[in-house]
DNA sequence: CCAAATGCTTGACAATACATATCACTATGA
DNA sequence: TCATAGTGATATGTATTGTCAAGCATTTGG
């Protein structure tokens, strides 16, 4: 990727774009279903799992991990007696609101009648 | 799934969720990177591989056959001599470009130090 | 006639996600 | 006190999914 050469036909150029990035980050496996389901308050570990529903424990940590790498949700270990994780959504996680809701809007629209699949 | 019944444990009931089967949908990968590249017009099988960029023709040939079968995009075979396929996108799949300008707006605005990964 | 493009398909392989079991720990109830 | 259940994960093996490198039939241009 990223070689502008080849003149005759036109290679589009993904040298540097957000929105593939951002898609790239948005469309791994249950990603939109976590941060979906951490748009309602912080959650914790099993917590999450429940709300996400289906996903299993090995991808939810994976997952989990690689967004607050990315920046996108935040791990809380509250130093109670029993010590609890918490999940939540930063400022950026919190934005992805928007994404979510347009995506609300098209599966209300034109999702309702699923029949095949 | 769908048993509101079972009083003891609280199952979270995706009984159907337009949102939910939405995420499903757009989650897959290279749906939304297809999409996308649609948006500016409609493309032969080659050029959409292209204009995506890094999906291997075996993906791109599922991913457009399930896309169809959803109708968010139609695939037309032109009866000329040499015979041309092209994609584009329905109503329903240009209702989704709601969607990736959310996702745009977002990678803009948060993504665009990626730095790490 | 040969190279190149279109629109895919195939088959072997690798990466990913899955179910399931388990762990250490802490409450809670009997 | 001692099982039971909840927390937050991790480990195992298997199944699903995606990928790579080819190839094929077709047609057009040189």
């Amino acid at each position: 990727m990223a070689r502008p050469i080849t003149s005759e036909t036109s290679e589009v150029d993904h040298s540097f774009c957000p929105v593939y990035e951002a898609i790239n980050v948005l469309q791994e496996k249950w990603t939109l279903h976590i941060i979906r389901s951490l748009l309602d308050g912080p959650k914790g570990f099993n917590e999450l799992s429940r709300a996400v529903g289906g996903c299993n424990p090995a991808t939810l940590a994976q997952r989990v991990e690689k967004l607050e790498h990315l920046g996108i949700i935040s791990k809380t270990i509250h130093s109670t007696m029993p010590p609890r994780t918490s999940y939540a959504l930063t400022e950026a996680g919190q934005a992805l609101q928007a994404v979510i809701e347009a995506i609300d809007r098209w599966g209300r629209r034109y999702l309702l009648e699923p029949a095949a699949q």
